[in-house]
DNA sequence: AAAACCAATCGAAATTTCCGATCGTATATA
DNA sequence: TATATACGATCGGAAATTTCGATTGGTTTT
């Protein structure tokens, strides 16, 4: 009868994966060295393989290591799932929620999300992430995120998604230029104008791009557009035209600028606003809440 | 900071959900009934959720106590399958091989042997990356690559090499040619040929040098000279001569034209054909057999 | 009322886990 | 060439835990 490996053994050598050095693995579990190299001995005793190569120089996972790493990480996150599912059972809002959120959303809703929160659910802690799309998506899927507040669709294997509202894109021109003179607007107009909309990376950027079907020749991207602050001051000092979210203009973004913010006379111009998470999570029940509760949030702004 | 399960407990409670039955589960699990009753009452301590009603009669799961049972089955189920990889993991020739072959042996051993192994390893996976020798040293050496099929001797750190088979230099030239015609072939006979070689970067050039005894000098290198069957292109229009290694000949590199093809009549004119993998791999008899099997389907050419 | 059954609890013993020190080897530095 | 440094393996002892048998308290059955 073979024995069966433990979590830890299996932690410590996921640990041993990411940083590739058996001192600091041992000092990211909060054990010492010997403690950590003694582990994965073990354990490649308990599964007769070696896992790992240590060459004087490098850690090195063998293939059949390799292998194990990944399930060991799958198997590391199911069981956090069934503490967090434990959790969310005992009553939603009662745990740690980590919920990432793209910049583009982040600055506008946290604020007033926060307060209502601490009113609301006390006892929810929740750890905020912001960051693009991309990463917290990574982030989600290995277990480091909870739930995600994006712009949809974004492509995410293994998730499910739950769409909350629609952020209409409104222009923001210089008072007497063309665009903001015109009767009616429409996203035919904006061809050939040279909109500045954040660098690469960002999903607003896609889905403006989308929306109002532009292409890149359509655009120019400022050095370093990393956040629409700047661009709403660009766009005031008379550099170009952009496109703001209603959620930025409601934040009063363009406030103290002489900018005029109109809405497009056409419909669906905008992007989708919702959440994402684990298809496999405990916690969806608690998620749907979280939305409904967000929505609450907005309607408040 | 909140403790994580044990597979112990897991286990314990789905032995639990299964008999029903504090004393038969533990029976079941080989351990005294205080035993298992301690471990989940820690295990409910952990989860802070109560999993079992023991009241009357019988053992009763609460809705979390199922859903955890059941996430706790898929989690064993899953760590059984580690033990159940690397055990099929350990056979020689039932996981991946990730083999590097230089440009001057692949297209000559390939074929026959990706054909051998399909037959009498279907199990395994042979991934094959073709290269210049250095390329692939170094892809050993960082882990990219398993094993290597090469000539021998090439100089790499911290490796191990196993000698195969010797693959002899022939001559090709056009018939008419002096050296084409002269009784008896030796090496000091090429001092002054204008040889064609591959370009630089390919061990076969080096090798060939070497095992003649020739100089750069004595060699034209002509432009572009990147795979043998250009080179016997141009040595079959009368642009000079050059040598091959027989395991090319055998292949048929010269089929289709009228080249002479003549052995040394000297010994040790030629290269040596081996594995190399990292002295530190847990695969040295994987890759001695790997080597017995090479050898097999050379007969077979 | 007694017996039977069951799970929880307790204290002692057995086991394991963990750490610091040390060793061996490979690499970098002088 | 000699010395210093870095890294992982190993060992022995201390600390923590796990495990067990015995016992307790509560319920059901006889």
């Amino acid at each position: 009868m073979s024995r069966q490996p433990t979590l830890k053994q299996l932690k410590y050598l996921c640990a041993l994966a990411q940083h590739q050095h058996f001192g600091n693995a041992a000092k990211a579990c909060h054990v010492s060295q010997s403690t950590l190299s003694a582990s994965i001995v073990e354990l490649e005793d308990v599964l007769s393989s070696s896992l790992v190569e240590r060459n004087n120089r490098a850690v090195l996972l063998t293939t059949v290591g390799q292998e194990v790493v990944e399930r060991a990480k799958a198997i590391l996150t199911d069981v956090d799932d069934v503490v967090s599912l434990c959790e969310a059972s005992r009553e939603p809002f009662h745990g740690t929620i980590r919920l990432g959120v793209i910049p583009t959303i982040a600055p506008f809703i946290l604020p007033t999300m926060l307060k209502s929160l601490r009113a609301q659910h006390p006892d929810c802690k929740l750890f905020v992430r912001e960051d693009l799309s991309q990463a917290l998506v990574d982030a989600l899927q290995v277990g480091d995120l909870d739930v995600l507040l994006l712009a949809l669709p974004f492509p995410a294997e293994h998730t499910d998604t739950l769409s909350l509202f629609e952020d209409p894109f409104y222009l923001a021109a210089m008072p007497n230029t063309p665009l903001a003179m015109s009767s009616k607007l429409r996203t035919k107009d904006l061809q050939g104008a040279e909109m500045l909309l954040l660098e690469e990376g960002h999903c607003l950027r896609d889905h403006a791009l989308e929306a109002c079907k532009l292409r890149e020749k359509d655009v120019t991207v400022p050095y370093q557009a990393t956040s629409l602050t700047t661009i709403v001051q660009m766009v005031a000092n008379g550099i170009g035209t952009t496109l703001l979210p209603k959620m930025a203009t409601d934040g009063g973004i363009a406030e103290g600028t002489d900018l005029i913010l109109r809405p497009f006379d056409e419909p669906d111009v905008g992007r989708q606003i919702g959440l994402m998470w684990r298809k496999k999570t405990p916690r969806k029940h608690e998620f749907g809440l979280l939305g409904a509760f967000i929505q609450e949030c907005l309607d408040q702004i």
